[in-house]
DNA sequence: AATAATATGTCAGTCATGTTGACTTTCCAA
DNA sequence: TTGGAAAGTCAACATGACTGACATATTATT
């Protein structure tokens, strides 16, 4: 039981009427800079908090049935991604601490998720691997991931993808954009 | 103190290569649906988490001045988009249950940020509103939301802007769909 | 060789935010 | 007048963050 989310929570079903709070922009000119009105960025903003919501609900549901929460899937997505990364790395990717870290890393290893193997040239650091069963959890929580991005990329078309990704690349904050284009400079 | 984020956190700094996971896709034909592949959708899935963390960033920097978290936020910016809707619809957009949403709402109304007009046709009902303080707030924390999301906008450019927006919608719930495009049919 | 620094792991305590379940008060509507 | 809806509350609990302190290997430096 990681989760449990949505039980007595409510469906939607709004009532009342707009509101109307957008207003001017700092930077001046007006060459065509309306999709940068605070009301705009509002906008954004509130998409981010929605969309996220829809993204993280499908592997929670999966998580359920097993003892784990987001942070144990988030771990095993990296995990995945650079497999024999230590955990500092991995850290540094969670933006945890590692007390936080730990408790989640230890219930992966004991349930046998994730390996950790001593490193060879410096035998302080431990190396994550998942493990075939690691491996399987993975595969099921990006499966249902990636259902729903799926359908979403397809909707809204090739160009409308690469403008997304071109948004949230901007947004990130530098060292994780780096990491995220590790080894791909070439695509967009 | 609200959140206290990041003091004991680690920096980036990776060393591992990279992976190649990616495959096949499910759907058939090659009309160039490159797009579409596992390793395209999991690079989505990473992005999405990277934005979104820097995304709350900021907010929260400010939040840990107050006695507040990042739930105190989010009941703040729908009370400010929709003055005067009822506690109902606010649980819905929030996606929590009332005994979660009510702690938040009630430091807030002690605090004076927000208050409760009793309804006039439905007494029952208790419309939310955000108090000038409530109001002053709001604008900080959406202030600092924005700066950062006008940066990005602006590096990625309008016809960017438009596909990140797209792509957002197409993976939200459609109830908040709805309520997301709610009274601007017209516009993108 | 001794010492400092690094990488990891751990214990203990706290906090924010979510959850269930049970129950009350007020009020609308059939 | 009675049933149900809207709101609020109490209590107990889970998860995943956090801080601070400390232990153990191992590597790097002096």
């Amino acid at each position: 039981m990681a989760s449990g989310r949505m039980t007595e929570a409510k469906t939607i079903g709004l009532s009342g009427g707009p509101s109307g709070i957008g207003s001017g922009i700092g930077s001046g000119g007006s060459e065509g800079l309306l999709y940068l009105t605070d009301e705009q960025l509002r906008r954004g903003a509130e998409a981010m908090f929605f969309a996220y919501r829809a993204f993280t609900a499908d592997p929670d549901r999966i998580l359920e049935n097993y003892a784990y929460g987001r942070a144990h899937h988030r771990a095993i997505h990296f995990i995945n991604r650079q497999p024999g990364l230590n955990v500092n790395a991995l850290l540094a990717l969670l933006g945890v601490t590692k007390q936080s870290l730990n408790r989640v890393l230890r219930t992966l290893i004991e349930d046998g998720l994730v390996e950790q193997r001593v490193g060879r040239r410096d035998k302080r650091e431990r190396h994550l691997h998942l493990t075939e069963k690691g491996a399987a959890l993975e595969r099921d929580l990006s499966d249902a991931q990636r259902a729903r991005m799926r359908s979403a990329y397809r909707q809204a078309g090739p160009a409308a993808v690469l403008g997304f990704r071109q948004v949230l690349e901007a947004m990130m904050d530098p060292d994780l954009r780096r990491f995220y284009n590790e080894g791909r400079e070439g695509q967009p």
